[in-house]
This record gives structure tokens, sequence and C-alpha cells, in this order.
DNA sequence: ATGCCGGGCGAAGCCCGA
């Protein structure tokens, strides 16, 4: 079972770069983030062409989350809980049933948070506490789960390309990585580091100064995974090679495999 | 160097991202 996780900056924008992406890595499940359409623009049609149910939570011009699955999507869950008066879309769960039983995948677009001295950077924090919360809650279920998305959150030193440059900065500020240590610590692996202890790995590179070329990026986009899940994983893997397509999207697919055939 | 790209909105120039 291949899970995937994109923040694609557009899929009105990128629809032609997102579709073949699917066509070649053809993932069982995918989490979508900013899509920015809302939620009756997104196409639906296209996808289900190749063969995918469409789960999703839109918002006019900004933000935006879908789960994509070959497999029916149950118990869809729109939002993050804990949030009265959020209307930002970025976050959106569902069930897929499987051999081996439940499977449940969340889709998270965390917020920036810059500029860091103001209530952006609040929101991030507070937005990172439901997170928790909800972690905390899920975790009971004993399933097997992936929580995957744009965490707008460098883990570590090892995972940008100048780690003094982005001290300040609001995905590395030690709150932010505190919080992500809290996920971490609830149980959940981070399942690129777990396959792979490379440093300099990333998922994002800036459209501007020429950040591809240099190989300036950032390590964002994350797939945390239950015990249920982590038992199960296979491998993990950086799609690098699609940021030097045509009409690219700053983030890249990272994905996992996970044995779910018993 | 926060605004060098790139997208949304909407029809010029501003908001936003990481």
């Amino acid at each position: 079972m291949k899970i995937a996780t994109w923040n694609v900056n557009s899929i009105k924008a990128r629809i032609d770069t997102v579709l073949t992406w699917f066509k070649q890595a053809s993932p069982d499940v995918a989490c979508l983030q900013e899509i920015k359409c809302e939620t009756n623009a997104f196409p639906r049609l296209e996808f289900e062409a190749l063969g995918y149910n469409c789960a999703v939570l839109g918002q006019k011009s900004y933000n935006g989350v879908a789960l994509l699955s070959k497999h029916r999507i149950e118990d869809v869950r729109e939002g993050l809980p804990g949030g009265a008066g959020d209307e930002q879309a970025r976050y959106i769960e569902g069930v897929i049933a499987t051999k081996s039983g439940a499977l449940r995948v969340g889709s998270i677009y965390l917020p920036n948070g810059n500029p860091p001295d103001t209530d952006k950077f609040t929101y991030k924090l507070k937005w990172m506490e439901r997170l928790i919360v909800h972690a905390r809650e899920l975790r009971e279920y004993e399933e097997v789960l992936v929580l995957g998305g744009d965490y707008n959150v460098i883990p570590m030193a090892e995972d940008v390309h100048d780690a003094q440059a982005w001290s300040g900065d609001a995905l590395f500020r030690l709150e932010s990585r505190r919080h992500l240590r809290r996920m971490i610590n609830l149980g959940l692996t981070d399942a690129f580091r777990a396959c792979n202890s490379e440093p300099q790995q990333y998922s994002f590179w800036d459209y501007q100064a020429g950040a591809w070329q240099k190989n300036n990026g950032i390590r964002i986009d994350h797939l945390l995974l239950s015990p249920q899940a982590a038992d199960r994983l296979q491998s993990c893997a950086i799609d690098k090679h699609v940021r030097a397509w045509e009409k690219p999207s700053d983030h890249v697919p990272v994905w996992c495999e996970l044995d779910m055939a018993a």
C-alpha cells in the first residue's frame, strides 16, 4: 500500500503535472495540500478517470486539502477538531478498508507561521496544539494511521541547507520543533527518517533565488506513522526529480510503502 | 534581501507562501 503526501500549490495550475505523477507513481492513497480551490471546483473527474475516489475540503483562493484513494474512503472528517471559528481548510481525514483492517489517513496543511512576531505564529502554535490533542485521541484507536502533509516544520538542522539562516524562521523556531517533537513523543514515527539517515534530503525548494539549482532546500513534508503503521513500513522516499519538471510545485511528493497484505 | 518566483483574484497590483 503506497501512501503519498504532496503540497501541489494550486490543483488548477498544476493539474497536468499532478496527473503525470499519479500515472507514473500510482499511489494507493494520496494526501494533497494547497489545492487552492473550493470543494466543488476540485477536478474530480480527472482523478476518477485514473481510478481514484476523492474527499475534498476546499476553500476559495488559499489552503485546501484532499484525500485521494483507489479504495473507498469512509468516515471522512473535515477540519481539525477544536477549532471553533477556524475557517482555514487545513485538515481532512478518512478511513480506507484494507485486507488487514482499517487504514486511517489524515492530510495536513499546517500553518506557515511567519513572521514569528505576529498572530500568524500564535495561530501556528495553537493549530499544532490542536493537532497534538487530536493525534492523542487517534492513538487510542490503535489503528494503522498515517498523518501525512506539509507540516511547515523543519525537524532538525540536518533537514535544512543553512540552519543558521533559518534559525529565526517560524519553520525552524524552537517552539515549532518542540511541538513536532511532542507529536513524535506520542509514539509517531517519521517514516522518512526511519528509512533514511542521510542529511540534506529536502522536500521543498523555493521558487526564488535559484534555490533548486543550488539545492537550498528544506524537509517539511512528513509522513508520521502510528506504531501499527510503523510496524508495516517497508520503504519511504522523496520524489525529488519532480521538482525539475515543467511547471513544478515548490514541494515534491513524499511517499511510503506499508505492507497491508496480512 | 523577506518578496528575487509563482499562484489567486481579476484585470493592475496586492495578498500570500516558506
